[in-house]
DNA sequence: GCCAATGCGTCAACATTGCTGCCATAATCG
DNA sequence: CGATTATGGCAGCAATGTTGACGCATTGGC
């Protein structure tokens, strides 16, 4: 009575399962950022300075503090690539109206231009894949990532452009 | 027999669901490697090193030319910090028996430990994250995630312990 | 109106992690 | 035997993160 084949074992799978998952995430992430790591190499930039210029892109006129909050990085690290940009003119500050002391963030046309250049590409793969995958799919996709996220930072994280 | 208020446009529409796509790749991400992080930094460690014990953990007796292939990077830069892997005691070497040139990888009893340590937290985070969102979700994540991937890189990328 | 807290910037020092370029060794292949 | 492959080492440079300390303007509470 006893079957000569192992019994497929439900902790290994899940193991697997589990892996898999972490390596999917490595390698979309790697091959997601390679193609505007090259364009931003060819300005003498970094992925940092694409991080920057996306979100105050998404969000303009956010102050400094939003901006850290988003990345969770130190504001040493965000002065040095935010400092950068803006002499090199792609980013603008303006002083606060309701506090004085915020330097309010947005993009020049020379820095929307370079945000349109290195997003179009992530954009295209985001538009591909979703296709791919179809609308159930998506449905999922974006359920598991926002599981991922720490839970104190998903209501943030989904209010994206930050209109609420 | 104007609609006073303007049609949802679906432009628009698509264009902020492709940026919510990028966004969540980027939260999840960011929030998925801050945990294995912070022990590698008390180790004086960095997320390199994890990648590289991760992936030889996955796969005992890897040349490195097949992690070179993996993780996209110089093989400079890998062996910087292979290197230190390897005088720090986390990682051993043999000498292929096909091909006495390669240096054959896997880990020691301490690098193991060492990787469970690491990667303990991101199994739980991807299992949390699974078992919140469900079955479907979880089949729509992955298929999302391997469309991101560059197309030659999908079939190396699926094949995960790479024993195929 | 004083005074602490806040928002932001800066200087310095350091480590990690990529890159390029060059050279060396050993083994394998044709 | 000569070319290619697999690997390693060294030097130098840039980007990106860290901690720590300090400065300055503004704000808000008592």
């Amino acid at each position: 009575m006893n079957d000569p084949r192992p019994v497929a074992n439900p902790l290994f799978l899940r193991e697997e399962e589990l892996r898999q998952g972490i390596e999917l995430l490595f390698y979309a992430y790697r091959d997601f950022t390679a193609e505007p790591d090259k364009i931003l190499a060819e300005l003498g930039l970094g992925r940092a300075h694409h991080r920057v210029i996306y979100f105050v892109g998404r969000n303009p006129g956010m102050p400094v503090s939003a901006l850290l909050d988003i990345l969770k990085i130190t504001k040493q690290s965000l002065s040095r690539v935010l400092g950068k940009l803006i002499r090199a003119g792609f980013i603008q500050q303006k002083a606060g109206t309701r506090d004085a002391r915020q330097r309010l963030l947005e993009l020049t046309p020379k820095g929307a231009a370079l945000e349109r250049r290195l997003t179009e590409g992530q954009r295209r793969r985001v538009a591909t894949a979703y296709r791919g995958a179809g609308a159930d799919a998506v449905d999922g996709f974006r359920k598991v990532l926002t599981g991922l996220i720490d839970e104190n930072e998903r209501l943030k994280a989904l209010a994206g452009g930050s209109r609420g």
